[in-house]
DNA sequence: ACACTTGTTATACGATCGTCCAACAAGCGA
DNA sequence: TCGCTTGTTGGACGATCGTATAACAAGTGT
């Protein structure tokens, strides 16, 4: 059953630029993350994932958590890019571009089993690794900025931005976490609905 | 350094109630998933905690799912009655008894590190064991439920009951989610302030 | 007092984990 | 053309994992 004697014919050993390898295997990192959820991380796994004998990933990353952190990065930037993206062609009006991001939150691929999964795993890492509950923050902070300049364009208050911001983030990101994870309770629309609600609430009492 | 012949002498042999050493072994298994996280929890790490031998964990469970599953509903109960000990301190008064809800999920021991640590184990089991989903499910909708009859009794409109469960649900939880992550970002006060203005704006739009 | 049941212990076993390392392949400057 | 650098491989190593099991201790009924 072992293989033959001739045992390097059977891959091919293809060099890779250094950065494209890199990125291979960030990407395959991801895909054994939201496939199998933390769990299932391990370094022969993601070699396998991405074709390469287990022993590269110990040459390009410190160790397995180290890939994991960098992981966190590639992904948070893959859906901060597809929020904007959507946020972008919404086009300018404020109240269009507040409804646009509701809609992207809950719609594929941000709003995913495989995406879900993936988040849990470095919500459980932020936990005991210190790195990665820091990129957390910064992200949540700006990202948190970025909706409160939104919500000022809308006519809200100086006084009730911060509050406002953390209300809907923390309301949307409550609808995806429940919509991921039990689709059957509530369906994207009604999540759709429900943000829009409470946007338009918050937004008139204010005014 | 190994033991000497005398082994059985350094350990007190005792036999505890079944039922007893059941839930000693739940709660050891609450204590290191809180601790460590879902990474940590293995048969050793439980039986070290209630102070047994790890055959003993095989002895009363089927496998070690299945006494993570158990540990599941046991923290779950937990945390349903902390909040409704609060509702019932809160007197007969609907929105009185709705601040109490708000008021117990941002303060310990529900929102804290080691239960947040403890959800997202379960989150992640819950991904790839369909019992432990289908627990999630159904505690989810028996809690709308009842928060469906707590904004009922506050006037809201019948028609509006299901999307304003499933807004204030989504709201807290977004708003422990964070506030377990990130104790930085803001306060357990402000969480307070947040979710009751939410409710004022849910209850006086309706009525 | 003595078999018998059963909770409990300690250990063995195979699988898998992360890390490490010597050997090898390909490109490249001299 | 040839040594040299470096990406890459495959396997070795010790640790730890879940599970299974034989031996043992404490009640228990007779």
């Amino acid at each position: 059953m072992s293989t033959p004697a001739f045992t390097r014919a059977q891959r091919a050993f293809t060099r890779a630029e250094p950065d494209a390898r890199r990125l291979s295997l960030i990407e395959a990192c991801a895909r054994v993350l939201a496939q199998g959820g933390a769990a299932s991380v391990s370094v022969r796994a993601i070699a396998l994932e991405a074709g390469v004998s287990p022993g590269l990933v110990g040459h390009y990353f410190a160790g397995i958590d180290a890939l994991v952190a960098e992981t966190y990065g590639h992904v948070e930037a893959q859906v901060s890019e597809a929020i904007g993206a959507a946020l972008d062609a919404a086009g300018p009006e404020p109240r269009a571009r507040l409804d646009a991001y509701v809609t992207a939150s809950f719609a594929p691929p941000v709003a995913s089993g495989e995406l879900l999964a993936t988040w849990i795993a470095f919500w459980s890492l932020a936990r005991s690794r210190p790195e990665i509950a820091r990129q957390h923050d910064e992200q949540y902070a700006r990202f948190r900025g970025s909706l409160e300049a939104l919500l000022a364009a809308c006519g809200l208050a100086p006084a009730e931005l911060r509050h406002a911001a953390i209300a809907i983030t923390a309301l949307v990101d409550g609808l995806w976490l429940e919509l991921c994870l039990s689709p059957h309770a509530f369906s994207a629309a009604e999540a759709c609905e429900i943000a829009r609600a409470a946007l338009d609430r918050l937004i008139s009492t204010s005014r």
